[in-house]
DNA sequence: CTGTTAGCGCGTTCAT
DNA sequence: ATGAACGCGCTAACAG
């Protein structure tokens, strides 16, 4: 096994010489777009390059060529699991289609998130791929004025090419599986009025509840920032004896504030489960292996990441917004009403 | 605010033409390495670029200069929130030294992560980090064969430059903690045994053991792959009854661990921080926040990666391993024994 | 299919 | 301090 880059990178025209071939054929027969050349000569250089150690220079060749067969990919923080599995999708597809995927973090900072697309359209990725988006976002607007080609993740604006779960129905799904179970008293945890994910899923939940002939009051309703953090605050708030009865069950619009509901739950000595049943949404890994077993809505992220990357390297007409289906999974963390 | 991107970029050339100037002197005046041009000239093409929004063609500037200024970073997941914290604090401590970080991931295989690494070093960066190095791991070897600068952080192969926490420090403090409240009877779950973490943190433990004149059998250490799942599988192992005695205490070298033990425990019917302590090890944000909150230790992630970030960019003396001192942060899920 | 030539956009000689 | 010229490594246009 050789040293993966000698000390004295060889070049293209290394192999050239040592193939006794021009340089223009040298480069032809290591082009790996499109069919690969079957003449003998081809198969001589290519032979030559591997024994050489020949690895093309990206930068020449991406400067020349004037593309980069990279995407960028916008995520407001990678510590947070639905992002990080979303970037590993991506980068899966990506890889399969011989691009590789780049990532920057702008913290849902409008702010950082434009100068992290700048950080990456700098690079000359041929595209973008933005899980940040907030509704009205400028980001895509600009981008889509500047014709550079990109499309959204998880959340949408509306207009840009998107790619997301369909979010009325998993919040709609998260809720009419409480309304089966016999629950009529129930809160909804949901995100930020600036996500359509937060949106979208307190639409689908109260689409649920109006279905059932449900009432339930405006504080019973609360939109936060997602992370555990908020999930417990929140959750306390809900569960604390201040507004007289307690719900019986809760959609937290998000698994991370589910689990943030389970700590407050355990404070006020609930039981998930029992006292208090408990839907999240995304089904991350670690939904199902949590003491209590989270009843949550899994969204297709390799589906989401593969239908993305396709309107970002072949765009079609615009505005089209795919939404795929979310599925249901429900455990031990929803039950009866006692 | 002008679109990020024009429709048709300005080049250096548009700059010098618009300025009067010619291509070197702009180019020199847009120089951001060293202090800049002071000379009135150099502030007008300053001026004149930044109203054409002038963006430096990242890959002729590269090609040119042989540098980058970009790193590469190989971490095995980023599902793995301690892997996605740590390229987190990687990637903000290269952006303020003016760098750029690109991660890519290598699933814990040895192929996969060479695979990786080339794609990285493929793309001409300027030097590597790695936090997927095993014991006697090839990776590290070849890259110092070939005269790559590079550094491992988290995980060290014992040879080429690391920068990480003190897990022998570590797995001590956790124990000893387990000890200092009480407790005899310690089981202790590791990681693998093909990495540095799992390696120390196991010696550590077994340090302070031995210093409390403990004897524990070999049933009682055990190694495993980090996951939640095998921490749920280990926890059911040792706290089911097949063994006769169950351990009161456990320590999980990775929080991970400690949560699929804290599941494992309640399929048991046992209360964490009650029937059984349970330490973890990284103290990721979520461990504070579950309902029983996880005694853990905290290791300075962003020393580390600042730390990393000089090994790679101002190479000094090879074979240099920085330890940096974890932090035990104690919380609910351990408590004298019952 | 092959070789020759030109040039992607920029940074750096080397003169002035 | 400035400008002219060269070349980083590679690919595309052109002719043969």
């Amino acid at each position: 096994m050789e040293p993966v880059i000698p000390n004295a990178p060889v070049t293209l025209k290394d192999v050239a010489v040592a193939s006794g071939v021009s340089l223009s054929t040298a480069s032809r027969a290591l082009d790996d777009r499109g069919k690969p050349s079957q003449s003998a000569t081809a198969d001589r250089v290519r032979k030559v390059a591997e024994e050489l150690g020949y690895r093309r220079n990206a930068f020449a060749s991406n400067l020349r060529r004037g593309q980069t067969r990279t995407l960028g990919v916008l995520v407001p923080r990678l510590s947070d699991t639905v992002m990080a599995l979303m970037f590993e999708e991506i980068e899966r597809a990506a890889s399969s289609r011989g691009y590789f995927a780049m990532v920057a973090t702008s913290g849902d900072d409008p702010n950082d998130e434009r100068k992290a697309a700048e950080t990456l359209l700098d690079r000359s990725v041929d595209g973008l791929i933005l899980a940040t988006s907030r509704i009205e976002d400028e980001l895509p607007k600009y981008l889509r004025e500047s014709s550079v080609a990109h499309a959204l993740v998880l959340r949408t604006d509306g207009t840009s090419p998107s790619s997301l779960g369909d979010d009325e129905v998993g919040g709609y799904l998260a809720v009419r599986h409480l309304v089966d179970l016999g629950h009529t008293d129930i809160a909804v945890i949901t995100g930020p009025s600036f996500t359509s994910t937060g949106i979208a899923r307190l639409a689908g939940a109260k689409r649920a509840l109006a279905e059932a002939g449900l009432h339930v009051p405006k504080r019973r309703m609360i939109s936060v920032g997602y992370g555990i953090q908020s999930g417990f605050s929140t959750g306390r708030e809900l569960l604390s004896e201040k507004h007289g009865s307690k719900p019986t069950a809760i959609f937290a619009a998000n698994d991370n504030l589910a689990m943030g509901v389970m700590a407050a739950a355990k404070e006020q000595g609930l039981i998930i489960g029992e006292n208090l049943s408990l839907v999240g949404y995304n089904d991350i890994p670690q939904s199902a292996l949590l003491p209590t077993p989270l009843t949550s809505v899994r969204i297709p992220l390799e589906q989401i990441a593969s239908r993305a990357i396709d309107f970002v390297l072949a765009p079609t007409s615009e505005h089209e917004i795919r939404k795929f289906m979310p599925t249901l999974i429900p455990r031990e963390s929803s039950g009866k009403p006692q």
